[in-house]
DNA sequence: CTCGTGACTAAGCGCTTGCTTAGCATGCTG
DNA sequence: CAGCATGCTAAGCAAGCGCTTAGTCACGAG
C-alpha cells in the first residue's frame, strides 16, 4: 500500500491544485486518532492541534469547531463504506459470490481502518443534528443494499433465511464490531479475517459452500 | 419481570439489612443511563446526581469518584455476563443445545440490558488501570468459555469450523454488537432476537440443524 | 435533655475546556 | 515598492468541570 486507510478517504484529484491544504489533512488525521482512542468528548482541541503539529488556535482556520472535524470524518467514513458495499452488491457474479466479496471487503475495511471505523460507528451521538441527518441517510442506504442482496439470494434459491432484516443486521454487525476489537497485535491480517468471515456468513445465510 | 435488568445486577439478599443503601443504588442506575447515552466523559457528576435526585456533593458520600461508579458498573456487568455464559456452557445437553442456549441468552441479555451492555463494552478505555485489570480478566474468561464449548462441539463432530478463535470471536461479537443497535423501537423482542441469532450461529458453526 | 452520627445541601475552589483576539511573518499582486 | 491576504502563534476569556468545604437536619443513644 502506498497510502494509509485514512489518506484514502480524502483523495486529491491528481494534477489539481491541492484543494485540502496539507495542514487541514494533518488535523483530520490527528482527530481520527484521538477520537478513536479516547472518544470525542475526552479529546481536547489541544490534543488534536498538538497531534497535527500546530497551536490550538490554528485548528479554527481550517475547521469552524471540534464538532465540524467529527462531522467530516463521519461523513467521509460512511461514504467510503457505502461505496464499498455498492461496488460489491452491483459487481459481477451470482449472489453467493457477491455476498462473499461484500463481507470480505467490509470486514477487511473495518480491520484496516479501525480507527476511522470506531469514530464512524461509536461517536454518532456526538454529531451535531444536521450532520447526523446526513450520516443516518448513508447508514440506511448501507442497510438497504445488504438487505437487497440477501433478498436476491433468497429469490434465486441460493440463501435460506427466516428473516431478511435480522440476517442483514447480523452481517453488518459482524463487520462493524471488528473495528471495536481488532488491533495491530491481532493474529490475522485484515484480508485473512475477511476471508474467514466470508465463509462464516455464507454458511449463516444457508448457502451451499464447500 | 419484577425488576429491571439493572436492579438484577446488584441484588440484595432477602432478610438481610440492605447493604447497599437505596441512594447508592439510585446513583448506579442514573450513572448507567447517562454513561450509556452520552458516554463516560460527556456525563457530568451533576447529571448523575440530578438523575438520582440529589445534589452533586451527595455522590461523594457513596462513591469516591465518578470513575468508581464506572468501575462498579463495569465489574458487575462483566460478572453477570460471565455467570450467564458459564451457566450455559456447563448446563445440560449436547454441545449444539448448549451453544443454542448460550447464544439465546447472551443475545437477549445484550438487548434487554443494552444500557449496561454499552457501558460494559464501549467504556473500557475510561476505566482506571486497576479496575481495567479486573475486568480484562473477566473478559478473557468469557472468551475461554465460548472457545471451550466450540472445541467440544468440534471434537464431538457436531461443529465444523476452520479456526476456533475466529469462530468464538464471531459468536461473542454478534451478541455484543446487539447492545449498540438494539432500541425500544426494535421490532423483535430480546427473546425473539435470541432465538433467531441462535439459529444463525449454529449454521455458522456448521451444525446440522433443521 | 445533650451529644454524636450519617445523609445530605449550598457554595465555591482550582483547573481545564472550546474558542477568540491581537499580532506577526511570509509571499503574491499591481 | 506598497498593500493585502494567508497561515500561523501567544495569550487569554467565559463557562463548565470534578471535587471539597462547611454547615444543616433528623434521629438514636445515654
Amino acid at each position: 500500500m502506498t497510502s494509509t486507510p485514512i489518506a484514502e478517504l480524502w483523495p486529491t484529484p491528481p494534477g489539481v491544485a491541492d484543494a485540502r491544504p496539507e495542514a487541514a489533512f494533518r488535523l483530520l488525521r490527528a482527530a481520527v486518532e484521538s477520537f478513536a482512542e479516547r472518544g470525542f468528548h475526552a479529546t481536547t482541541t489541544r490534543d488534536i492541534a498538538t497531534g497535527a503539529g500546530m497551536s490550538p488556535a490554528a485548528l479554527y482556520i481550517h475547521y469552524p469547531s471540534k464538532a465540524a472535524l467529527l462531522a467530516e470524518i463521519s461523513r467521509a467514513g460512511h461514504a467510503a463504506t457505502l461505496a464499498l458495499v455498492r461496488d460489491a452488491v452491483a459487481g459481477g457474479g451470482d449472489p453467493v459470490a457477491r455476498m462473499r466479496r461484500l463481507v470480505e471487503e467490509f470486514t477487511a475495511w473495518h480491520a484496516r481502518a479501525r480507527t476511522v471505523g470506531r469514530v464512524v460507528n461509536y461517536e454518532l451521538h456526538a454529531l451535531p443534528a444536521d450532520a447526523y441527518t446526513v450520516v443516518a441517510a448513508l447508514r440506511l442506504d448501507i442497510e438497504r443494499e445488504v438487505s437487497a442482496l440477501i433478498e436476491e439470494g433468497v429469490s434465486a434459491g441460493a440463501f435460506q433465511v427466516a428473516e431478511v432484516r435480522t440476517a442483514a443486521r447480523a452481517v453488518t454487525s459482524l463487520g462493524i464490531d471488528v473495528s471495536r476489537w481488532y488491533t495491530d497485535r491481532s493474529s490475522e491480517t485484515p484480508e485473512e479475517l475477511g476471508r474467514r468471515y466470508g465463509e462464516l456468513v455464507l454458511r449463516m445465510l444457508g448457502a451451499q459452500v464447500g
